[in-house]
DNA sequence: TGTACATCAGTGAACGCGCGTTCACTGATGTAC
DNA sequence: TGTACATCAGTGAACGCGCGTTCACTGATGTAC
């Protein structure tokens, strides 16, 4: 039966919420369409009446999550000094909960291979939300902007390789090492 | 027909050399057992003459990856300095080369992800080759012990990192960024 | 060394299964008057 | 405001396809004597 207009929007933003979330812990070309809807509590038909194909909403999911990331960088900024806003971001990344949680966490451990091996508008999406990412670390970095860019780029690459490497071994002792060595050496 | 031991010997290896190109080239559920049959001029059927299962497979060519790349590392150590050897490895690591060519590259920014998914012996094989990589990187860092291994981990972290955002963002400027600002900020 | 036979590496068809996408259908919603 | 009808969100079956794995078969290899 035909759905109301804000049924149709909530329906969508369950879509999207649901394939952040299981895209990020199993991998999109891992997550079925049929288990998206069902987490959404619809049934696998009715996802062509959102998203003209499964790569469009991966591509949808992806610029929602980094949309999410800057914002909620931007909202730590108003109530702490850019050093802290940066610091938060830092410990969370490194976190013994975002290597346990990717479903919540940084697309870019988890999707960023992926995104990269898809291409198209995938990849767009992964490239547009990492130059953001940058942007916004960089802006809150003292220095020169060339520096500071340079070392928000740096930053953002040892996170995601902490995160890659953690999960990559969880559960042994090496992942733990890994975290513990960049939290310390990051200045945590 | 029957073909000899040696023969035998010889597909196997051809079997393990193919999947471990193509698994890191399009990752180890996007690799089909009849595509690396069919790389290794076989066809698939005779997988299991082989290999119990593909998630065998993977782990033993997991295994067989991270044994080369620090076979290799302590060859280039025969003929230079523990700091040369690394500092090969870093540049080698960073290099346009290994961002085109994943089924040549590092495991850990192609499989990463993965393999921790996956978990059990694939994992299993994940985690023991990034516990010898940092191993050997270790030992050949000046310091303590201690300062050694941590450097050897966060470097390892960057290394690993900047290779998935480069990937990811393959042909855009933001990758490109990113690798020269690691290469620059680790001294190259 | 030669012979007879058991073994088994490799072939190619077949299996059951899950996937992305399509489609006919239902009935509540939105719109035109 | 009320009515008649077109629209379309969601359902559930079906489609074609590719996958990992199994299997009967072939014939060269390896072994026992």
């Amino acid at each position: 039966m035909r759905q109301s207009r804000e049924a149709k929007a909530e329906s969508h933003e369950a879509i999207l919420a649901e394939a952040a979330r299981l895209f990020r812990e199993r991998g999109i070309a891992q997550t079925s369409v049929a288990e998206i809807m069902q987490a959404a509590a619809l049934t696998h038909g009715g996802f062509y009446r959102h998203f003209a194909s499964k790569d469009e909403l991966a591509a949808a999911a992806l610029a929602a999550i980094f949309a999410g990331i800057v914002g909620e960088l931007e909202t730590v900024s108003e109530r702490e000094s850019p050093r802290a806003a940066v610091e938060e971001y830092v410990a969370t990344y490194l976190s013994d909960d975002h290597v346990r949680r990717p479903g919540l966490g940084c697309p870019i451990p988890a999707l960023g291979t992926e995104a990269g091996r898809l291409g198209g508008t995938i990849a767009g999406a992964a490239a547009a939300g990492i130059a953001k990412v940058i942007d916004a670390l960089a802006s809150r970095l003292p220095g020169p902007k060339q520096t500071a860019r340079a070392r928000a780029a740096q930053l953002l690459a040892t996170l995601v390789g902490a995160i890659v490497i953690a999960r990559a071994t969880e559960g042994e002792a090496i992942g733990r090492e890994v975290l513990t060595a960049c939290r310390e050496r990051l200045g945590l």
